[in-house]
DNA sequence: GCCTAGGTCCCGTGC
DNA sequence: GCACGGGGCCTAGGC
């Protein structure tokens, strides 16, 4: 019952060529694997993707240009592709059973009940449905969106009085869209399996201190990194100063508040009471706000500025010095 | 030179119909507003949209249905639509220009440098662009977008070797996002003005405990709210007990602590610092973590259980009556 | 502009 | 499963 993978789009609209294809999603009768028929301009009838299964042809479109349609086939299907009729809904739900990203732009109302309450009346929205079930819905402005639920949420796609609905829910959590019109829907089915790498971040900054530990004084060794502290906290880098005495290091990748120094001093007050002895500590960051820096003063924390950035540089200077040995 | 709105598509597909419609926007030869002409599937050129600034008429199409057309216009317009031929970067850009919101989905790579650092090799994901030209980029799975930009960042699209690459820049921040095919583009002109409203937050939980005090215990009076604390910190209600003790409360909608609890100590101790005596302090919250709790128990800091939804409901029965009043 | 605190924060990690 | 802390957090509000 596994599915040939098509990529990436089912639903497709060129931007580019002024001409609009659009493709439906339909079972193939031989397998179980979703193939695609497109309706062209002439009226013709291609089929494109990836038919591997069913004929061991390896051939797959990535993207259907009209122009630059290198593979068709004709799929031998009895039911007449034109004829097919299918609502929003059943696409939409065939879309998501098959892996591929909803979204949806429409006129919508939308009503959250989970660990808050919130509604939002008539207005135009994004509404995005990952292959995880995670949902997004955008406004037209604003970075974050107005209403979403995580991955692993129940999606419920409903038709009820002509008005399309979607539910998703999670435990005590619903979020549920109405849409007012039938929203325009696209679908794609988008492959993506990059790894994301991320540099300059606070684990960069530790790795960085521990591979060269002058960035934050001459003679600094670091024992162990995330000591526990107390009964829940945990001090970043925990080590020695050049005479021996205990040193606890804090790193920010950000500008330190007057948070980050209660917490380091906090950590300073409960190794205090574990070694009978008051430890030194250290706040690297880039820098500090001004009250951080006063408070810094009055509970006797050093601070060392120390970028994310440096901490980077060291880390990749040092893999590819270890590239070359 | 005011611009007629045009709501709510201007590059169209229909997803229900089963056919079609690629939508060019382009500017009016008699006015500085937008227009727009669609590409048909017989060939046949129509023009939708308000020419209410043109002509006098007030028609406005807000969804293209192909069956569902109530008003075309054959617009008296020199150079033949269908000779129009406009780029992929003049298409977005002039759809950025009129305050659409841009979607795009293609394979795509990506680099952010910034406070931080970050690669993303190919894969197909999808761009969102919005009115107030916040960027987002999301992969097929996950509730976070991988890269952004928020609002008012400065947009660049670019054409180069055939490539068509977004830029998003603020201070000190950029990311770049470069498409290795023409990415399927869709313009929308999204019009959403509704009022978000929220329930159940902190703020709702602090207006509850102003209202009906004895939430947090009877005879408790709130003096302040949001009283400063120190240099920098504050409580979120301030007042006195039965017995005129001075006393403060921290809230929280959701699960409390340790982070809480030792926030709250602190302030307890600046204000001792500052009134020579020690105030009661009291967390209400739905809830407290199990170390939270120990926490409490030392840090002589009590405890009331009170959740937002309660508070939400208190607020919303008190506006009832006074609507009656 | 700086700075603080909230968030339906989400998300990873460690226990 | 709970709990804790990071995040390019973003965003709102105060000064």
């Amino acid at each position: 019952m596994a599915s040939c993978r098509l990529r990436p789009l089912l639903y497709h609209c060129s931007f580019a060529s002024k001409v609009c294809l659009h493709v439906l999603l339909s079972p193939c009768s031989s397998c179980s694997c979703p193939w695609i028929i497109g309706h062209f301009e002439r009226g013709q009838v291609f089929a494109y993707g990836s038919l591997r299964r069913c004929l061991g042809s390896a051939c797959l479109v990535l993207h259907l240009f009209p122009r630059q349609i290198r593979h068709t086939y004709s799929h031998p299907r009895t039911a007449k592709p034109s004829t097919v009729k299918m609502s929003w809904l059943d696409k939409a739900r065939k879309a998501l059973a098959a892996g591929h990203v909803l979204i949806m732009v429409g006129l919508c109302i939308i009503e959250y009940e989970g660990r808050a309450v919130s509604k939002l009346g008539e207005g135009e929205r994004i509404v995005i449905i990952k292959k995880d079930r995670s949902i997004l819905v955008h406004r037209p402005i604003g970075h974050e969106p107005v209403n979403w639920q995580p991955h692993r949420s129940k999606i419920e796609l409903i038709e009820e009085n002509g008005r399309r609905i979607i539910k998703a829910s999670r435990a005590n959590e619903l979020l549920k869209i109405v849409f007012l019109n039938e929203p325009e829907t696209y679908a794609f089915q988008l492959s993506d399996d990059a790894e994301f790498e991320m540099y300059a971040s606070e684990v960069e900054m530790k790795e960085a201190v521990l591979l060269q530990p002058d960035l934050i004084e001459e003679g600094f060794t670091p024992l162990t990194d995330e000591r526990k502290v107390g009964r829940t906290g945990r001090v970043d880098i925990f080590g020695v100063d050049r005479n021996g005495c205990m040193t606890v290091v804090e790193l920010k990748r950000r500008t330190a508040t007057t948070n980050d120094v209660k917490q380091l001093q906090q950590y300073v007050e409960e190794l205090s009471r574990e070694f009978g002895k008051k430890p030194r500590a250290i706040l690297a960051a880039p820098s500090a706000t001004k009250s951080a820096i006063t408070f810094l003063k009055t509970a006797k924390i050093e601070f060392r500025c120390l970028t994310p950035k440096t901490c980077s540089k060291i880390i990749r200077r040092r893999n590819g010095l270890d590239a070359h040995l």
